[in-house]
DNA sequence: CGTGTAAGGAATTCTGACACG
DNA sequence: CGTGTAAGGAATTCTGACACG
């Protein structure tokens, strides 16, 4: 979870490279709500491979035509999704032990 | 072998937040050849996680005391041992041919 | 030998804005 | 809407050197 992929430390020049994005592009994508990288005490932004790789997938829905609010929703959906699993993982916890109460 | 570990895109600023080393112990190990990080067009340092890892055994190693030209004759023989693994791989296949014509 | 530091310069990044469409 | 660009400033990094031990 917490490994290189996560870690925060890559500059935008370097992200631009990689991805073959420009610098604009990238910095827009954070306006957007699409990415937020970290910053270092003087402001400059640093990303994750994590990033990159959200960078990546962001900029070819772009390409296909998608608006950049409807792939922010896409990405909320997914974690609403997921706070609705760990809800019901809860709540079967809560059943299974209510359960065994009673067994 | 060529994932993110390799990819060089970290500058020393970030390298030096993660490890804990000042830039200028990292520029010298640098000047000792024991990590060689890729440069921009510009001239800044651009390192790997990989390349952290090795920073990081390499200050363990000179905080030990052994001298900096003994930790790279170190990597020189790890090297050295993979050529000879791989050597002796090779032969093993030739004599392996050799044997499977002569049945 | 390994590392700190001040020095001056160059490369990198930042923000807000104007432009186009 | 998504992106290019020129503008001015600030943060980051670079090198070579002097210092200590």
């Amino acid at each position: 979870m917490s490994s290189f992929k996560e870690t925060k430390a890559i500059t935008i020049g370097a992200v631009s490279e990689i991805t073959g994005l420009s610098e604009r592009q990238i910095r827009y994508y954070e306006d957007k709500e699409l990415i937020s990288p970290s910053r270092t005490s003087g402001g400059t932004r640093k990303y994750s491979f994590n990033d990159i790789e959200k960078i990546v997938e962001v900029s070819k829905k772009i390409k296909k035509g998608i608006p950049t609010f409807k792939i922010k929703q896409e990405t909320t959906d997914r974690i609403t999704e997921k706070s609705q699993n760990i809800k019901e993982r809860m709540l079967m916890g809560q059943i299974n032990a209510a359960f065994k109460r009673n067994v």
